[in-house]
RNA sequence: GGGGCAUUAGCUCAGUUGGCUAGAGCGUUUGACUGGCAGUCAAGAGGUCAUCGGUUCGAUUCCGAUAUGCUCCA
């Protein structure tokens, strides 16, 4: 076999550069992490960052383009979690090489192109290669791919030039759009011997994992209607897309893509700090995989801004991690965080073409420390629990832990089921499995019901292809539905509607959606809000118009985007001032942009001080009086703006051109809606600062009328205060000498009150009667507080061995009792302090209890407590006896 | 979006038929001991038992709501 010693970077260059020579524009990879897309929360293949343009709704600036694209695969369609590090080809992260035609070239390009990039760039042997070709669909009515044949012909004979089915050769976005016959390049890297045995051909598409598919070229020919015929695009698209870990293991003549240098230096690094080698067996080096594997996907989903959180996303990306954390736990016996230090290897081997991760490599490692220290402590509690369980099992003599008890682990204390299983065959003991399962699909049954949504079609009134923004210019103006649906949720049905253009924000960026009314002469329907799905604005309604196709002057709420103006305004300027007082590390981590309030997580490494706060708080408000004008400027070419000194955010989607906001020097690229001057904000104060995970910390404030609210309810306070310290000039002085003065005098009534109790105790033992050889005290006493009865219970508990007290006392208008028998008492006359106090509080309208040498009881009748008293006696004369 | 669980001293956590004058370990303060290092011993400080409401004579404990966190499912 023909083998040059590529490196992985050689490679991904080799193939840009390859396509770039044939006019093709190298675009960058697209954050891995998605907004806007309720179907898709991670980009999963090279094509969705360019959705739009094969959907019509959008125009690329260049017909040819080619990328790298970073992709994850650990929901939906393609989940391939639970398999990556079991076998040498699946990964959660990986990146898709592509090349893209919108509306230029088409089949014979496509294929010669590829062709000579493999044959003749990387130098693939040709006699290890298979293409797949469409068979044809009688149903959908197209031919076989007699094109595509024709052109793989010139180069390949045609017994490598299989037929493929609609299954593997037919690419469809979803039910509807765009799509195409596709064409699969194969290649069989098996050794010579094997090959001789078996013909490759017969092993296409059989998931062996020596014989595989390389590159898949999608030629997008269709549009596919609602009704499901097929109907030819007037522009042909092509959309290709090769995995790049399987052809670096091709190119370097690896039998796995983890022996590629893609991946051995972090597997390597893994071996020396567990001093397990690679390859001395089989459960570690599955375990080594998947750790190299998601150390990628989570340090580039920290990179794009998505950290580890506890819902959607960011719980994806935990789950991930500790997927990790528990093979190197189990397998590797890492009972601390070890894979924050394989982060800097990382950062080597991939910072080159992805600057995002060497930048953030520090953040990256603190929040996988972090998490890993979490989970760690996670597995410590469940391990806890699970000894417990186990002793339970044992002292019933049963070797089978309850599902019911392993369900429980798992779903409420996050202790994986494996785990539990593996611990408890160190005992000799198992789960039982079916009774688990049952928990789990209850589980299950009970989310589907809950997450239960029916959204009804589209109901198109006008065709129209782009719904149109105004809302930077107009809050009010003439606009007809295009289109609307119905939303059934549990409790509610909700409208979502689009106009053919609209003054509403949707949700976006940070800031929240607009809210506000159409109306006309026959009615008025409430917008309660605005969202985004991809570029769609949709306006959420509680009720449809009664006759939807009329035309309505659509108005925002005036006031509320005015604070949302300020607030978002007040970001950018804290942005800037945060980047002045504690340095250029300040990355922006996220953003809300309430009418009520803002919150700005950003990455900063401690607390941020009360000082380095209020001098925040002072430069924003200096730049809110300079009154600084905005400066708006919109369809700016990225280039240019990054140039302008705008701040460009990782993990966030820009297109060709931006908009760019200007606030004296805060100059950001936004989308969101402004105040004209700074002056409108009017005033900015700081009212929380938090931590939100390991190296992000989370600002809070407010602006405007709200702020002013928030500060004269200090001054009112401090006013309320100072009234009451009327002579006094320091009131902190006065506040803390009467706090101090206080505490004294509260000792001081403590040591009264113990003298009174010692009176009441001496008053109490000239009372006292022999029965037996035990002394007897039942008397009523004048307390304050039903916990003296305690202090003095206690009292005769200390100074007797051998007595039995009985108090009552009336406090509030309440009845209360308490009852002491000192221990030697009890023991010898069987008598106990919580059965008496229920026997004799009958008479008071209550009960009580306590333990054995001291119970209380409270009731509502203290005209009992005589007879409590009285009954007391006897029962202790009856014991006595 | 839904289910389960948690929230008690600075930290890690105990605390069952509702009544234990709310505890442990670590940390912290003070004192004593030892030639020093390092400790050892003793004493003390530190609690709205997350918040709000309900049931009750009485709630850290039971019920409901809220907040925050953890966790599973989608």
């Amino acid at each position: 076999m023909t083998y040059t010693s590529m490196t992985s970077q050689e490679i991904r260059q080799s193939f840009l550069d390859f396509f770039k020579k044939k006019n093709h524009q190298v675009f960058p990879s697209a954050p891995m992490v998605l907004k806007n897309d309720p179907t898709l929360m991670f980009t999963n293949a090279g094509m969705n960052q360019f959705k739009d343009y094969f959907l019509g709704n959008r125009k690329p600036s260049g017909r040819r383009v080619t990328n790298t694209q970073k992709c994850l695969r650990v929901t939906g369609k393609h989940n391939d979690l639970e398999e990556v590090g079991h076998d040498t080809y699946h990964h959660t992260m990986f990146e898709m090489l592509g090349n893209w035609s919108f509306g230029d070239y088409f089949k014979k390009e496509a294929i010669g192109w590829a062709w000579e990039f493999l044959t003749g760039c990387v130098k693939l042997d040709r006699d290890r290669i298979y293409v797949t070709i469409f068979e044809g669909d009688r149903k959908d009515g197209i031919e076989r791919d007699l094109e595509a044949f024709g052109y793989w012909n010139e180069y390949l004979e045609k017994e490598r030039i299989l037929d493929g089915s609609k299954k593997d050769n037919f690419w469809e976005m979803g039910d509807t759009g765009p799509c195409g016959p596709c064409s699969e390049i194969h290649i069989d890297l098996r050794e010579d011997a094997d090959r001789e045995k078996t013909p490759g051909a017969e092993l296409v598409n059989k998931d062996h994992p020596l014989v595989v598919e390389v590159w898949n070229l999608v030629f997008i020919q269709f549009n596919r209607k609602a009704s499901g015929e097929l109907k030819s695009l007037p522009e042909k698209h092509v959309d290709t897309g090769m995995g790049f870990e399987r052809l670096c293991m091709a190119i370097q003549n690896k039998k796995s893509n983890y022996d590629t240098d893609v991946f051995q230096p972090i597997i390597q690094e893994i071996a020396s700090i567990s001093t397990i080698k690679y390859g001395s067996g089989e459960t570690t080096d599955v375990a080594m995989r998947v750790v190299a594997d998601h150390l990628r996907a989570i340090a580039f989903s920290i990179a794009d801004g998505q950290l580890p959180s506890n819902n959607k996303a960011g719980y994806v990306i935990r789950r991930i991690l500790r997927r990790a954390v528990r093979y190197g736990f189990t397998y590797l016996d890492q009972k601390e965080p070890f894979i924050h230090r394989l982060v800097p290897t990382l950062a080597g081997l991939m910072g080159e073409t992805f600057p995002e991760l060497k930048a953030q490599q520090e953040l990256i490692r603190r929040v996988i420390r972090e998490e890993e220290q979490s989970f760690l402590s996670t597995l410590d509690t469940g391990m806890r629990l699970l000894d417990q369980l186990v002793d339970n099992s044992k002292k019933e003599n049963s070797r089978i832990l309850p599902g019911k008890e392993a369900f429980v682990l798992y779903d409420t204390f996050g202790f994986p089921l494996d785990l539990t299983e593996l611990i408890l065959a160190e005992q000799d003991m198992e789960v039982d499995r079916r009774q688990f399962e049952k928990e789990m699909s209850a589980q299950k049954s009970r989310s589907k019901q809950a997450a239960e949504t029916e959204s009804g079609d589209w109901t198109e009134l006008i065709s129209d292809d782009v719904e149109e923004f105004v809302g930077y210019d107009w809050l009010t103006i003439e606009v007809k539905i295009t289109r609307y649906r119905k939303i059934k949720t549990k409790n509610r049905e909700l409208y979502h509607l689009v106009f053919n253009l609209t003054p509403f924000y949707a949700e976006s960026g940070g800031q929240t959606g607009d809210r506000g009314i159409i109306e006309n002469e026959q009615e008025r329907v409430e917008i309660i809000d605005t969202k985004k799905e991809n570029d769609l604005i949709i306006h959420v309604a509680k009720k449809l118009p009664s006759d939807p196709s009329a035309t309505f002057t659509a108005k925002v709420n005036e006031e509320r985007r005015l604070r949302t103006a300020n607030n978002h305004t007040a970001t950018h300027l804290m942005h800037h001032a945060l980047r002045k007082v504690l340095g250029d590390h300040v990355e922006q981590k996220g953003s809300l942009v309430d009418s009520d309030y803002l919150r700005f997580d950003f990455s900063h490494f401690q607390r941020v001080t009360d000082e380095e706060l209020r001098k925040v708080e002072y430069q924003v408000n200096q730049m809110i009086r300079l009154n600084s004008t905005m400066e708006e400027h919109r369809s700016v070419p990225i280039k240019k703006a990054v140039g302008m000194g705008a701040l460009a955010l990782f993990g966030e989607k820009y297109g060709d051109t931006v908009r760019v906001i200007k606030f004296g020097d805060s100059v950001e690229l936004c989308g969101g809606t402004h105040v004209e001057a700074t002056g409108q904000i009017g005033s900015f104060r700081i009212f929380r600062e938090t931590s939100i995970a390991a190296g992000v910390r989370r600002i809070e404030a407010i602006t405007g009328e709200v702020a002013e609210n928030y500060i004269d309810g200090h001054i009112d306070m401090i006013r309320q205060i100072s009234g009451s310290f009327e002579k006094q000039k320091d009131l902190v002085k006065a506040v803390k000498g009467m706090l101090d003065e206080n505490s004294k005098l509260s000792r001081q009534v403590d040591r009264f009150q113990q003298n009174v109790l010692g009176i009441i105790v001496k008053t109490l033992e000239q009372k006292m009667e022999h029965i037996g050889d035990m002394y007897f005290i039942a008397s009523k006493v004048d307390l304050s507080e039903a916990s003296h009865l305690k202090d003095l219970a206690f009292r005769f508990r200390e100074r007797y061995k051998k007595v039995c007290l009985v108090l009552g006392a009336e406090i509030d208008g309440k009845a209360h009792l308490a009852v002491m028998i000192n221990d030697e008492v009890r023991q010898n006359y069987s008598l106990d302090a919580p059965t008496m106090i229920r026997e004799i509080s009958t008479g008071i309208q209550g009960g009580g209890g306590g333990q054995p040498f001291l119970a209380t009881a409270g009731g509502k009748n203290p005209a009992g407590i005589d007879a409590a008293l009285k009954k007391a006696r006897e029962i202790v004369v009856d014991a006595v006896g």
